[in-house]
DNA sequence: CAATAGTTCTACGGTTTGTAGAACTAGTTC
DNA sequence: GAACTAGTTCTACAAACCGTAGAACTATTG
């Protein structure tokens, strides 16, 4: 999977929280609206830049269709995440070794909601 | 956590698969030993770049004290994945969601391990 | 002190990413 | 349909990161 850069992420944070899809101007606009600390605003172009880098990528798709073009993100943002630490995980020849490490360092609270998961689809549970 | 180029992630698989610290020399041996393919083996100065590099990003440790110098890895690889498993989640603003897709995608066999991992840690189970 | 093994400095080229103007294109209005 | 305008693509550049390694420097040993 292809690691993102700062603004790339960020414009994948608009699209993943808003789920239907946008035009360039409206994720410029939600990338002003949640810029805090004193950066410089991004110009459109440069957001329409990121979309076609993030749309090789395969992480946007965008409709042609109309004339603003609309852009929608591929995966939501559960299956990305999920996706990357199945990746991370992949690169350890020991799998187990680190699931140990990853499941020591859960809080109890994260602990209980993996047992439900993991439980709701047993086999081992009755 | 700073991201590792192929040669970096390379030097580090090497270091983490033996646990005991080598030198600069040791590493390229080791580097060329597990050189498939017909990639051209890499100089002892490209090998002592990047363990300089990987100083600067907390990868590795040295030991100044001896003429050859000795490198270890900082951390152990399990501890490595796990710690980046860890962080990939920490991006994510519902850790449950990630969560849930991680665990619907693992085999069942692995689903087992994490079972038990859980299992035998849990505050829950008495 | 001279030879040598080992380390640091310096440097360059490729790739990725942020950045955006210039140039082009497709609907819209007269 | 010609001109206008909103939107898109092209082109370009600078910064950072990484692989790469020679040149220059340093420490150890005889």
């Amino acid at each position: 999977m292809a690691t993102l850069g700062d603004l790339e992420r960020a414009v994948m944070d608009v699209l993943w929280s808003t789920e239907n899809p946008l035009s360039a101007n409206d994720l410029r606009d939600r990338l002003h609206a949640s810029n805090r600390d004193g950066a410089r605003d991004v110009a459109v172009t440069t957001v329409l830049t990121v979309l076609s880098r993030l749309e090789g990528k395969n992480f946007v798709s965008r409709d042609r269709s109309m004339r603003p073009h609309l852009y929608r993100s591929v995966t939501t943002r559960a299956e990305h995440t999920a996706g990357l630490m199945h990746e991370v995980l992949g690169t350890a020849p020991d799998r187990e070794a680190a699931l140990a490490r990853f499941i020591g360092s859960v809080s109890p609270a994260e602990a209980q909601t993996l047992r439900e998961l993991l439980g709701a689809s047993t086999p081992t549970a009755r």
